[in-house]
DNA sequence: GCCAACGTTGGC
DNA sequence: GCCAACGTTGGC
């Protein structure tokens, strides 16, 4: 059985579109202890994502990814040239850790951020209610939801 | 661009 | 270990 996650990206940076093209990439760049335990310590192989554009307007669930690879150092923290490097990094220690993700398929509409608070279905997800975490967990049955909901038409 | 929410840091 | 200051996220 999978388990299911969501995970924010602002498009500007790194978009559906990006994922699409490169087929998988590196999660790299989470600097939020919480986000990284579930990379770390929960995420499988197999995993379902929803992914999110942040910072975007409207803001809203985009695609589906799925997890090809469990948490491991995020190189990007020994990089002193890199954005994300951190000083307190060791090889011994690496502090960070990320997952591979690859593409699986854009939704045929994107779900607001706003629809998804107007839905009584999701008013417990995380993203609702805890809207900084850029790694969080989703119930199987918000994901079916979510996925359903592309599949509808816009509500009015 | 503003600013609320909230996570992290560091002085004590 | 508390908590004020500070920095970041991310919706609007």
């Amino acid at each position: 059985m999978p388990q299911y996650w969501l995970m924010k990206s602002e498009p500007y940076v790194y978009s559906i579109d990006d994922l699409e093209e490169d087929g998988q990439t590196h999660w790299d760049g989470v600097r939020n202890y919480q986000a990284r335990n579930f990379m770390r310590d929960d995420m499988e192989v197999g995993d379902q994502v929803l992914y999110y554009h942040s910072n975007a307007s409207p803001p809203g669930v985009v695609g589906v990814a799925e997890v090809v690879r469990e948490g491991y150092p995020d190189h990007t923290a020994r990089d002193p040239d890199s954005d994300y490097y951190d000083e307190k990094a060791t090889e011994e220690d690496p502090r960070w850790y990320m997952v591979d993700i690859e593409f699986v398929r854009k939704l045929p509409r994107m779900v607001p951020l706003q629809e998804i608070k107007d839905e009584e279905a999701l008013e417990d997800m995380v993203l609702v209610n805890r809207s900084r975490l850029s790694v969080q967990p989703v119930e199987e049955a918000e994901f079916e939801r979510i996925v359903a909901m592309a599949e509808e038409e816009a509500p009015e």
